[in-house]
RNA sequence: CGGGGUGUGGCUCAGCCCGGUUAGAGCGCUUGGUUCGGGACCAAGAGGCCGGAGGUUCGAAUCCUCUCACCCCGACCA
């Protein structure tokens, strides 16, 4: 393509709209452009690399039996209505004004609509279907711009298997696809076990890219290989155990001691003999979370036990329920009316200091062992940086990420629902075991952008980007340049390079390099007079920011043996 | 949905507090000329009812009210 009958518009400043690298490089190198929020119009160069991803994916998933389907993302609403998801996306779901119907936000209802139908016996397994689908959500806050999107394109997958180890083996199957889709897409990752959500199913596990930018949090270790999202994240903390005297509970005055570093200090207490009371409603049940000293409550992990109901209680609902305020809360004289559970570094302990439920007061002594019935133990703890790693053998690492991938066990949710069964050997009808597994296409390319540019633009990896060489013919004035260049672009051309010549003559030779620093692509051959009076080309490898020069005959050879290596 | 911010030519922004001729700059665009290896120079142009509606006033980009859009932080995120 010549660059100067193409359509690049580029742009030199930073548009006052985008703060992270991805986002900026996308406009200003004229991958797309926005016409609403969350909304993106893909420009021709932008498109050239999602269809370069769209194609890595289909080859990965096509070598693992999967078989493309193009789904319509206009659907009627009632088959939403089936398996309750109208209410479960609430108004994430776009509806349609005008007829009963919804714009998917994705596609396990059709799927499992066709599977219903058609997949009736287990001889019909397994199966893996797959689509590469515009999906639209009402996000409540689009940002960073095609990260966080109203409308965005994803593959998603979804298998099909007659019993649970079939369904094993198929997710297995789709990792291992999706570690090569990254790598090949030149992107480094973590694969963190994930918090199933009210997806349901029997496990699940995203593929993260590590960057600023990210909205989750991961706990990772380089040495051990650990990687979680923090809301699943576990690390080897020790109890608080039991000391020795074991006194009785004594009550003490702690005046405006609302923290625990508050009380710690003015009881002389070491904050790890300090239990933190915390009150929950789970609807209209009570709930007190005991946390061993400054420990701080996961909720995700707290309704992983009790649901995705659970809220924290409000202020007038804390001094109603136990006659004091955040800070004075202990869990003693409260069982019966509260559900009392506690974190598991609390297991046994004895010699605690707690809330006496009433203002300014604490109690000392506390054994839980003795003076309360805690229900149960369970690990509520968000993990710590630095803390150990759960075999102990390395430290944790707290690091954003970018969710570009997540792979899901299914089960039978959809298919109990929607009554897609089959006849097993037995001639026994059964659910259709299911998973789902999907990636985000612009989010690879922001990603990709993420990791791959510096203060002048992108730096494209071979793979994706949006052509291989960047031929620049520096002046257009001279007979000698033009007529190399021109050679150059068909040879290249004709050896099946796809070349972006910037032929163009009203553009100044800087203005062409910084074009072709933003434009990012992986080779530059850089055609010019001064060199080719020495019968020399110059070649810039954009990502090592490395350049060299070659005689004149054999630039072209260079240039190909550089994009096939 | 809570908090903060911004809307002025295609882009980045100034002007607004303190109302007063024809609303500015740089970039980009058009034409002509000079340049030609890191976003060139000179000259001449085109392009804006200052997000929208209402109000105050002799007079509003500027003050007031409402509204819409977009961005950021938070909440939310199968």
């Amino acid at each position: 393509m010549r660059l100067s009958q193409g359509f690049f518009p580029t742009v030199k400043e930073v548009p006052s709209d985008a703060v992270i690298p991805s986002h900026q490089l996308m406009l200003r190198a004229g991958l797309m452009r926005q016409l609403a929020a969350g909304v993106f119009s893909f420009l021709p160069i932008g498109y050239a690399v999602m269809k370069k991803v769209m194609t890595i994916i289909r080859q990965e998933m096509d070598a693992i039996g999967g078989q493309e389907f193009h789904l319509p993302a206009l659907n009627p609403i009632e088959l939403w209505e089936e398996t309750d998801r109208v209410k479960a996306f609430g108004d994430i779901m776009f509806h349609v004004k005008n007829r009963p119907m919804v714009l998917a936000p994705t596609h396990e209802e059709v799927i499992t609509h066709i599977a219903k139908d058609h997949v009736k016996s287990y001889k019909a397994m397994p199966q893996i279907w797959y689509q590469i689908q515009t999906k639209f959500r009402n996000e409540p806050r689009p940002k960073s711009g095609v990260l966080r999107g109203r409308q965005f394109t994803m593959k998603d997958a979804y298998s099909m298997d007659a019993t649970w180890q079939g369904l094993d083996k198929s997710y297995e199957l789709h990792r291992e696809a999706y570690k090569k889709i990254y790598t090949r897409c030149g992107l480094t990752f973590h694969i963190v076990g994930a918090s199933s959500g009210a997806m349901g199913g029997s496990g699940s596990q995203e593929f993260m890219v590590e960057s600023n930018a990210g909205e989750d949090n991961l706990a990772v270790c380089s040495e051990t290989g650990y990687a979680a999202n923090v809301e699943i994240a576990t690390s080897l903390m020790p109890n608080a155990g039991r000391v020795e005297a074991n006194e009785p509970l004594k009550e003490v005055h702690t005046p405006n001691c609302r923290s625990i570093d508050e009380v710690a200090a003015f009881l002389s207490m070491p904050v790890g003999r300090c239990a933190k009371s915390l009150i929950f409603m789970n609807g209209t049940q009570p709930v007190l979370v005991l946390m061993l000293g400054n420990d701080q409550l996961n909720e995700t992990k707290l309704q992983a036990v009790f649901g995705q109901e659970i809220r924290p209680a409000q202020t007038e609902e804390l001094l109603q329920l136990t006659g004091a305020d955040a800070g004075s809360i202990g869990p003693v004289g409260l069982e019966g009316k509260f559900t009392i559970v506690a974190d598991k570094r609390l297991e046994e302990a004895n010699g605690l200091v707690c809330g006496a439920n009433k203002n300014d007061y604490h109690l000392m002594n506390l054994d839980l062992k003795r003076d309360v019935k805690v229900q149960a133990y369970y690990d509520f703890r968000m993990v710590e940086e630095g803390e150990p790693t759960p075999d102990g053998k390395g430290k944790l690492r707290i690091v954003k990420g970018i969710e570009v991938g997540h792979i899901f066990k299914l089960g039978t949710k959809y298919s109990v629902s929607m009554k897609a069964n089959f006849l097993d050997e037995q001639g026994k009808e059964n659910p259709i075991i299911m998973g789902s597994y999907g990636i985000g296409v612009e989010r690879i390319i922001a990603c990709h952008i993420e990791q791959h540019h510096d203060e002048f633009g992108i730096k494209w990896q071979k793979s994706i980007a949006p052509y291989d060489v960047h031929l620049i013919c520096v002046n257009m004035n001279s007979e000698a340049v033009v007529k190399r260049s021109e050679a150059l672009y068909a040879e290249l051309t004709a050896a099946g390079i796809s070349v972006l010549f910037d032929d163009r003559t009203d553009a100044s030779a800087g203005f062409k390099f910084k074009d072709a620093d933003l434009l990012g692509m992986p080779l530059q051959v850089i055609v010019g007079e001064k060199n080719l009076k020495n019968n020399e080309i110059e070649m810039k490898d954009r990502s090592a920011g490395k350049r060299w020069n070659v005689a004149a005959d054999v630039a072209a050879a260079e240039a190909i043996a550089f994009v096939r290596s």
